[in-house]
DNA sequence: GTAGGGTTAG
């Protein structure tokens, strides 16, 4: 907290107290006529503007409050405007005006001058300027941007001391306050204190509990309200998506839609995310075709929101639609499609995508360059990748940090330039973090340098013991060296440490339904029919010369036998067995998986989608793996 | 006579 804002509150009782008596608001002055201000709105420069000022000064309108408020709000709220000027005309005013001091506060919090919003409010309080209800609400939103815990309390007291706790604004932006700062007993203290509550008072409070993750006080508040709006069907969507439970967003979106709420972009933008993590193209789609139906506008929230969600379903057309559709593009957008090219393997598109956005001049910022990085060291592209690493800080101001780092290494270490990775790894500036080493593990794999990938398999279990993917990958490694002493050490070491391995999971969609598969899953109504496919599709590619790669399961279990059944079942085995059997010929299979993909998964993908002539698209922890004519667009490397 | 509250976000 900077320490001005210690200084006026300091006086501040923290029990709330009424006072006894209060100055008296300055009474409104006199009505004067003020022609020149009818011009105000015809200012479209800063220096017409000032002319216009200058004019009011020459004429004696200055010394009206009410003009003078308005030029100063002119000064501070328009786009074309300066604070500065807002800010000397403030104080060069003769009569403190709460108006123009909250003009002021306003204009800071629409720069999100958060900092500067709340410095003014301890000047109003210093110079007997009487703060009103706007001063209030606008200096608590000011303070839900940080933690000033201490300084909403004194606020509190302000507001309890003035008289003001029952202005619904200020109540209502002090639940949300207090939400925000995860004070739940202190938000449920002013709203149990509320004679009347309107719904922004129940939202703010459902707001609170779903924030601070209650689900159990989130349904009572729900349960309990007199109305609902689509706020509050908003908050309960947002809630599930945070807890990560994306089929409860999807279902109360569905409820919402029952009840013929009328939903907004809001809701669009959170069911999508919903959507997105399940995987689930159709129900995207249909999410876009209802935006076109409506005519929503595409704004860059929910444009970006769609761009993301064609990208993680692997639907790079779907992005790249969605993309152009986006009038209003921001950052976020450029960023989503950038970022979806890349993971999707269109390394040399997110390249020319990048370019064109500079030319566009739109500064690109850290996730551009993750991005961007990403796309280079998916794409193999090692020149491209050092030499955006090198303009960052020079051309963009900006300092490359452990994502572009990690993006550098992985880059040089699928390149097999195992020098130069020490060499960055050595002159960064921070150490390297869990996700550098499992990336240098998994290219030493590839490119079998056996010394360097124990190391990095070493410090990887140091930095995160509780992963149960530093020990599968070190196991690969040892497999691959045929160290295979060391494999029954390290299961030996993750059982004491009560590590398991989560089963592998693999979701799919088939026409709007999500359906899911674990290993060896037996459970799905048709799982006859699919182990039927299993079978046919183990022939098929035992005819087509395939063995199966054992090493890939040897954490697991040790019998030979087993271990093939074991491999045969994975979980994205069965999505693909269930996506053939329940779709027509040449539909693109999209399956959605928890955890990285094996390397025999892998190749048996690689030859169904030949044997079946298939397009399969596999999303796995990672990255896409798209599948076509016998190859994978990630070129082996993941 | 001028304004202000709650939901989403790569």
């Amino acid at each position: 907290m900077p320490h001005f804002l210690s200084l006026p509150f300091s006086n501040v009782p923290m029990t709330p107290t009424i006072p006894n008596s209060h100055p008296p608001p300055i009474p409104n002055p006199p009505m004067k006529p003020t022609p020149t201000l009818s011009l105000l709105p015809l200012c479209n420069h800063l220096h017409e503007t000032k002319q216009l000022h200058a004019l009011m000064i020459k004429t004696s309108q200055i010394s009206d409050p009410y003009a003078a408020s308005r030029l100063a709000e002119f000064y501070a709220i328009s786009d074309n405007g300066s604070l500065q000027c807002s800010e000397k005309l403030v104080n060069s005013m003769e009569e403190p005006y709460t108006f123009a001091w909250n003009t002021l506060i306003r204009g800071n919090l629409k720069k999100k001058n958060t900092h500067k919003a709340i410095s003014l409010m301890v000047q109003v309080l210093c110079k007997s300027v009487e703060p009103d209800c706007y001063t209030f609400t606008l200096v608590l939103k000011a303070c839900t941007s940080l933690v000033l815990t201490e300084t909403v309390r004194q606020l509190h007291c302000q507001i309890v001391k003035r008289g003001l706790e029952n202005s619904e604004f200020i109540r209502n932006k002090l639940i949300h306050v207090y939400a925000v700062y995860g004070s739940m007993v202190d938000a449920r203290k002013v709203f149990d204190g509320s004679p009347d509550m309107d719904i922004v008072t129940w939202n703010s409070m459902l707001e609170g509990y779903a924030e601070n993750g209650d689900g159990e006080l989130l349904h009572q508040v729900f349960d309990k309200m007199p109305q609902r709006d689509v706020v509050s069907w908003n908050t309960m969507i947002a809630y599930y998506v945070r807890v990560g439970e994306f089929v409860g967003a999807v279902e109360m979106f569905r409820r919402m839609q029952e009840e013929r709420i009328c939903l907004d972009g809001v809701t669009l933008v959170s069911v999508l995310t919903a959507v997105t993590q399940l995987g689930a193209l159709a129900q995207g789609k249909w999410v876009h075709a209802y935006i076109r139906k409506h005519g929503i506008e595409l704004d860059d929230n929910l444009g970006s929101a769609l761009v993301n969600m064609y990208s993680k379903c692997g639907c790079v057309d779907g992005a790249i639609e969605a993309f152009d559709e986006t009038k209003k593009k921001s950052l976020d957008t450029w960023n989503a499609m950038i970022g979806g090219l890349a993971a999707n393997g269109q390394s040399l598109e997110a390249i020319d995508l990048f370019s064109k956005m500079e030319r566009s001049n739109i500064q690109p910022d850290t996730i551009t360059f993750s991005c961007i990085l990403n796309a280079c060291s998916h794409g193999g592209l090692v020149e491209d990748g050092l030499a955006y690493l090198n303009k960052m800080k020079p051309v963009h101001g900006i300092e490359p940090d452990m994502a572009h780092y990690g993006c550098v290494v992985d880059l040089l270490g699928r390149a097999g330039m195992f020098d130069m990775v020490e060499e960055i790894m050595k002159s960064m500036p921070m150490k390297p973090d869990a996700i550098m080493w499992k990336s240098l593990l998994g290219a030493c794999k590839t490119h079998k340098n056996f010394e360097l990938g124990e190391k990095a398999g070493l410090e990887l279990i140091e930095l995160a013991p509780d992963d149960h993917a530093s020990y599968t990958l070190l196991s690969n490694l040892y497999a691959m060296a045929n160290k295979w002493d060391q494999v029954p050490k390290l299961r030996k070491s993750m059982l004491e440490k009560g590590i398991k391995k989560p089963p592998g999971c693999s979701s799919i969609e088939v026409d709007g339904l999500v359906h899911e598969f674990i290993v060896g899953d037996t459970k799905h109504h048709r799982s006859k029919k699919i182990y039927d496919m299993v079978e046919e599709m183990e022939a098929r590619l035992k005819v087509a010369g395939y063995e199966p790669d054992i090493r890939q399961v040897l954490l697991d279990i040790e019998e030979e036998e087993v271990k093939q059944t074991s491999l045969a079942h994975h979980s994205e085995k069965l999505a693909v067995a269930f996506g053939l059997i329940s779709t027509r010929p040449g539909t693109t299979i999209r399956v959605i998986k928890n955890v990285r993909m094996c390397s025999d998964c892998h190749s048996v993908l690689k030859l169904l989608s030949v044997i079946y002539n298939r397009d399969l698209i596999i999303r796995d922890s990672n990255r896409f793996h798209h599948f076509k004519e016998g190859s994978c667009s990630c070129m082996d490397y993941w």
